[in-house]
Parts: structure tokens; C-alpha cells; sequence
DNA sequence: AATAAAATAGGACTAGCGTCCTATTTTATG
DNA sequence: CATAAAATAGGACGCTAGTCCTATTTTATT
């Protein structure tokens, strides 16, 4: 049942039963990835979760890989819908915005939602096609923003270079989140490691060119 | 039967059956885990892939957890036994060590094993205590060859700075993982991401300074 | 060669899983 | 209010998981 919910939203006159329902199971699923991991979630446990019976989670789900796919599906659209968010509350110049957005993302991936719900996606796109693709969804969202503001900071970078930067950026901050996550180690020098990405990606960003990227060679500002 | 191996080595007179059955054990499960995550990993699975009964495997390991641990704990001995080989074979400056750790961690990444397995293992260390130790003392070994390296580059550097810096390069590379690892979206861009952190790495830890970094305020270069 | 220890296979056991079916209750609709 | 549709609970099914036990074979030691 995947087209149930996502259409009709709480509040509309079509909305019925079912929609709480599916809203319910899916959070359900959701705290028990991040409490415990997807090898942790049943469909027993995400009905007792949900308050119903697992005849009536069947009901709405005929199988496990649906659930998950529902699962994934809207986790994703929700931090996908964040990024429109910041993207408006933004500063005023170019580099504030750019920090901004950094400083955004560092600071959300010590929630342990996030903490604990990546990790779980990164392991399942390596054997799951469905998480692959949605996982490359999100991402391309999230680069889309970081590739706007490079391009205004370093207009002379081509497109393919360009995208490689955001994507260095993008993907340096998601390697801190099994570390300065949620109860991790270096979670109390988050907003430290949150600097050092911010000045170290600002400096990248407008001192790489083409060339440095193709060759490889350090220009060294001496 | 943890305390088996990992002390006599095949070749040597002490050396038994179990010694050899256990190495078997371990390359089957670790194969499972690369395969098809951790979720995949059965001891059924374990021991059909190691020619053994599940019995005899219940010999070896009388739980699924002592498993679990002796197998990360031998994976990750070998990385770390790979940290020192690069450390040796380092090049002539300081900076052209630095940059062939960078490349030789962001080549590794790019293997079926490194992509696979290091998703599961962070997966793990959300949920697990003993996986979330090993890897703690995987990255803090991995961290040692940067900070002496940051140490030498940037002698003004304070030793809680130099850490911060040397974690945020570590876990910027591990971050790139589910993106141009094995057969991941970006894969064959490795070589020119793998340029863009060196770049900008090297540049961090030159310029960097532990005003900057408490600060959070952003030194132009103009 | 005799004997003790190590290694192995096979099966049994329980628990939990995903899935499915059916009967019943609740809700919406004409 | 009658009736159809939606929602729900409960249980059953087969399967697979981890674990455990026992008998047997293989290996090492004296």
C-alpha cells in the first residue's frame, strides 16, 4: 500500500484512518532503525511500536521490503524538504551562506537521528539497489545548493570540476558523522571540527582551479 | 575459544588443525559480511563457506557475538598492520608524505572490502559497545601517521588543534566512501577527488591556526 | 600400540521471523 | 438504517535462526 500515504495529508476531508495508521508505522520503523539498527527491525516490533497487531501491519504493507522502502522513502524526503529550508534563511553574502549551509549540516548530523540513521543507509545502499538510488537522490538534492554557491564563488571552474568539489565537500562532512555524532567521541569538539570544514571548504573553494584538479599538482602560495 | 589464534601461526610446530579451521572461520565470515552486510551474516552461511558443520563451528565460536568481535578485531588488525607499511614507504618531504597517505587511504576505499565493510562496521558501533571500541582504536592508530606529520607541517599547532585537524582530514576520507567507493555513483571521479582532498588537506594544515579554529572567524587571503 | 585430547558431523530444540488467512469490528456511504 | 468497504485482531504456517548435545572420527602423546 505505498500510494496510501505522502497524497493525503491530516486534516483534508479524504483523510482517513489509515493515514494516521501508515504515519504511525512509519515512525515506529524509524525509531527502531535508529535504537537499534535495521538488523533490530521487525515487523513484530514496528507493530507494538505502531499499537496495532501485525495481521493489521500486513494489512498495509504485505511485506518487510515494502515497509522499508516506504521507510527510506520518507526519511529522505523530510531532509530533502530541510535543505529547501536553508537554502532560504540564508545570509547575506555569498560566503555566509556557504557557511551557513556547512555549519547547518555539521550541526544536524549530532542529532541521533542522524547519527544513527546514515550509517544504516550507507550499509544498505551497498546491497540494497532501492536504498542506492534513493540514497543518490538525496545527495544530489544536497549538492544542488553547495553547487549554486560554488559557482558564484569560483565562476571560472568548469561544470565537471565544480560538481567534484561539491561532492568532496558533501561527502567530507558525512565521514564526521561516526564521529563527532551523537554520543560519539569527538561529539564535544563538534563545533571546533565544525570551523576547521567551514575555513578548510572556504579556502578550497576559491583557490581550486581546473588545472589543479586534473593534474594533481599542489600550488603552493609561497 | 577467542584466545586461539591470533598467537601461533601456520608453519610453526605448535600450530594445529583448529589453528587453520579458525582462519577459514574468519575469511568466510568476513566474505559474508562483505557480501551481504552483517544482517546477511548467518552462522549457517559461515560455516557452509568455510567447509565445516555448524556444529564444529560451535567448537570454534559458541556464539554469534565472540564471532562477531574476533572477526572485527582480526579485520581491523590488518588495516592497522597497513598503517605502518605506509608510514615506511613514505617519500622524501614532509609534504609528499603527507599526500601519499592521503591517496593511498582514498585508493584503498576504492576496494570491494574498504566499501563494504567499513558502512557495516560504523552500523555496528552505533549499537554495539565492543564494535564502537575497535573502531575507536582503528581511527585513533589511523590518526597517529596525520598528527605527526600536521606536527611537523605546522609546528605553531596546539595538541588539542593539531587532533582536531588530523580527525577532521580522517574521517573528511572516510566520508567519501559510500560515494566513490567500489562501484559507487562517482568511482571513476576517485582520481580527481582524490586530488581535490590532497589539495586542500595540505592547504588546511599549512594555514590553519588555533586562533581560526576557536574563533570559527575565517582569515581572507586578500 | 594405547590412550587422551581435539576436532567434527549430525541432529534436535526453542524462539523468532515474515507471511498469510479468516473472522470480526469499525467506519463511511447511499 | 442498511450495506459495502476499510480496518483490525488473532492465530496458524513454514522456515530459519542461534544454540546445544552427543556420538564418532581424527590427531597427538607417551
Amino acid at each position: 500500500m505505498r500510494s496510501i500515504q505522502l497524497q493525503v495529508r491530516p486534516g483534508t476531508a479524504a483523510f482517513s484512518k489509515g493515514q494516521e495508521r501508515v504515519l504511525k508505522i512509519l515512525q515506529s520503523a524509524q525509531d527502531l532503525m535508529i535504537s537499534g539498527g535495521y538488523h533490530n527491525l521487525t515487523l513484530r516490533k514496528v507493530a507494538a511500536g505502531a499499537g496495532i497487531s501485525v495481521g493489521n501491519l500486513n494489512y498495509y504493507y504485505s511485506n518487510k521490503q515494502d515497509l522499508l522502502r516506504d521507510l527510506l522513502d520518507t526519511v529522505i524526503a523530510a531532509y530533502i524538504a530541510e535543505f529547501d529550508n536553508v537554502r532560504q534563511d540564508a545570509g547575506v553574502s555569498l560566503e555566509d551562506q556557504f557557511i551557513a549551509i556547512v555549519r547547518f549540516i555539521i550541526d544536524d548530523l549530532g542529532t541521533q537521528a542522524t547519527t544513527n540513521f546514515f550509517p544504516e543507509l550507507w550499509a544498505l545502499a551497498n546491497h540494497d539497489e532501492h536504498a542506492a538510488e534513493r540514497m543518490d537522490a538525496l545527495y544530489t538534492k544536497a549538492r544542488l545548493v553547495l553547487n549554486d554557491l560554488i559557482a558564484s564563488l569560483n565562476p571560472a571552474l568548469s561544470d565537471q570540476s565544480r560538481e567534484q568539489v561539491a561532492l568532496f565537500i558533501s561527502a567530507s562532512m558525512e565521514g564526521l558523522t561516526p564521529f563527532v555524532g551523537y554520543q560519539k567521541p569527538w561529539a564535544n569538539d563538534r563545533d571546533a571540527i565544525s570551523n576547521i570544514a567551514a575555513i578548510s571548504f572556504l579556502n578550497l573553494v576559491r583557490s581550486i582551479s581546473d588545472d589543479a584538479i586534473q593534474s594533481g599538482k599542489l600550488t603552493l602560495q609561497a
